[in-house]
DNA sequence: GTTTACGATGGAAACGTTTCCATAAGGAGT
DNA sequence: ACTCCTTATGGAAACGTTTCCATCGTAAAC
């Protein structure tokens, strides 16, 4: 690996101080027009490029921003974090990624590494906002940040969904499409503070609309035999006629597997899902959800780090109720009274 | 935000040098046991910890790693990121990322950038291996680096797909189910030598068929009317029975599209996609696709990468020929002949 | 008792920048 | 002819590390 050249090289190339080039380049200072030229062919005769090292060094400030979040291979995340990453760069930041695979260990780690980097600001989804030991240490540090899907602690902004309202939307929908019996699945409920809440605003909902508490199964992060799992979800709450997944991969996932259980969807079994990603929409039949724009909320949590860092003004934040919408989809539809004695209990084989 | 503390605060604090207290934290000196412990109280008073930056600019080595691919959008990037990420995490690498939206453009900029922030090497995906700029410069400077999705030209490492050889097996199923016309449908041509890789492949396994040129159909990046696209494309080309297509989001939405052109996959026509996401066997009809393994590859590159800069043999690579395999799924059906007077054409809604 | 060796320690240079300050030259104003 | 700006310039300090080198005891070896 070459070494670069650095700005003495420069300034001996040009027969003059390295005071004078760094004026010059960065235009910040008087020099003739004869100087400016000599300096000018020995960069380009150096390919010479200013090393961010030094400069940050000097500026104590890096231009890199910390990204931490759960993982990628979720669609959502990765959405937001091309928000994140496009509004930053068009600031002319670059981002540093941390996935930390729901894994607060991880986390606390990165987000001390990452500061040992001396990132500018962060953008970050903790698993847990109120305990997050990263979080504080950030907070303590005083560097400009904004969490992202977490609900925001009173002294932090936050760019997220109201996964408990949301939540709450969804049993309104299952309520008036005639469903009673409801189920409710989630993945990574230990470490992930937006799944409990999903959770919490279900068994809300349940209880304002005065249906039975929601059962629940929950889903460990690296099942393979969700088939199985639903057998006896199923087989334990034969009367569920809808089941609300905590995301959308899930639902899709639960779909799938309930096919292969011999059950329809919707006319058996109604799921919704949550987060709203595009390809929700591409299958048949559609998948009913919330919809959210991961997005605009990297989006928007960049920004607001960017306000923090030049002490402007925050960005509007949208109301918290338009951080989700209900769409409808195939996967829901209305329950229908079993009238025919063909009940939920023999709709499920044994 | 506050100033953190130095190492001469510590030294300070602690009554001795700067060499005293990083020869102490670092374990790399002789130092007396209560010097010892006055050092680690300061460290722990000052919640003292080195700044990555001093250490950089004094050992030239950053422990950050750029990674610069077109798109998060795509869940075939975002896998290869998140295998990415976390090879180099486990290494004590960090990574920085930038989504060039495929823009030559900001490719190199990106680059460029990520060469002045010193990161000790690069896992890239390129708009065109061949005549990157960007790509070229990095090997100028004899940057430790690897492709990733990219065919290598000689010198360069790269763990990729064998797009060519994979639109051929396309091609060899499409036949083996009877398909004579088949179409190609492709998104950003211009900016992805993969893309333009399968259509090679895809015209030469139609040629060694003896099937006719495959009909293309090339779509814009922000298309929303997809719909009237392949209408206009089915009109034109009106004995198809079978398309590929350059991706399984693009195989997704076009199947939905076809849909509600009141066109039944596979019945009307077969569609296959490529990449293998893992929402392909969840819809109905599964997606016959080329599965390949995103998150495996960016692992690779990841792993060459790493190998380069500690001087290590390369990982092997898995031979070629399995970079890639066929999947296949309900939305490929065998194509009987029309016989009953009802042909493509008129099937075809006017 | 003198040499030798080693353990403990701090000063200082180096890494690549920016910026403050001093110096010098030249032109304008008296 | 003198001062006084202004422009052009380079030296040097500072940013936070690591590491080389020199110094100083002190214990071991003779």
């Amino acid at each position: 690996m070459k070494q670069p050249s650095t700005i003495k090289d420069v300034a001996k190339l040009a027969q003059c101080g390295v005071a004078t080039v760094s004026r010059v380049l960065n235009n910040t200072g008087p020099a003739s027009a004869e100087t400016r030229e000599r300096v000018l062919d020995a960069v380009e005769k150096l390919q010479f490029e200013f090393s961010e090292v030094g400069r940050s060094l000097q500026s104590s400030t890096t231009r890199t921003i910390g990204c931490v979040i759960p993982s990628l291979a979720n669609p959502v995340y990765a959405d937001a974090v091309q928000g994140v990453q496009e509004t930053f760069h068009k600031a002319g930041y670059q981002t540093l990624l941390v996935c930390t695979n729901y894994d607060t260990e991880v986390e606390t780690q990165a987000i001390r590494t990452l500061m040992a980097k001396q990132v500018d600001g962060f953008v970050l989804t903790v698993s847990d906002a109120l305990s997050s030991q990263g979080l504080r240490s950030i907070q303590n540090r005083e560097i400009p940040h904004c969490l992202l899907f977490n609900r925001a602690p009173a002294d932090a902004q936050s760019w997220a969904v109201d996964d408990y309202s949301a939540a709450l939307k969804v049993v309104d929908e299952f309520v008036s499409m005639g469903h009673v019996h409801l189920g409710f699945l989630a993945l990574k409920f230990k470490t992930s503070d937006r799944a409990r809440q999903r959770y919490k605003g279900f068994i809300e909902g349940c209880f304002t609309n005065k249906l039975e508490r929601p059962a629940l199964l929950e889903i460990a992060e690296d099942t393979e035999n969700l088939d199985v799992l639903l057998t006896n979800f199923l087989r334990e709450n034969p009367s569920i006629t809808g089941i609300f997944a905590s995301n959308d991969i899930l639902a899709l996932a639960t779909i799938r597997s309930l096919r292969t259980l011999q059950l329809q969807v919707p006319k058996d079994i109604s799921v919704v899902g949550f987060d709203g990603i595009r390809v929700g929409e591409m299958v048949e039949p559609s998948l009913a959800t919330i919809a959210t724009e991961p997005r605009m909320l990297g989006q928007g949590a960049a920004q607001t780090v960017l306000s923090f860092i030049n002490d402007l003004p925050l960005p509007e934040q949208p109301d918290l109720t338009l951080s989700f919408s209900f769409r409808n989809g195939g996967s829901l539809a209305p329950h229908v009274a079993e009238n025919l004695g063909d009940d939920d209990v023999t709709a499920f084989p044994t």
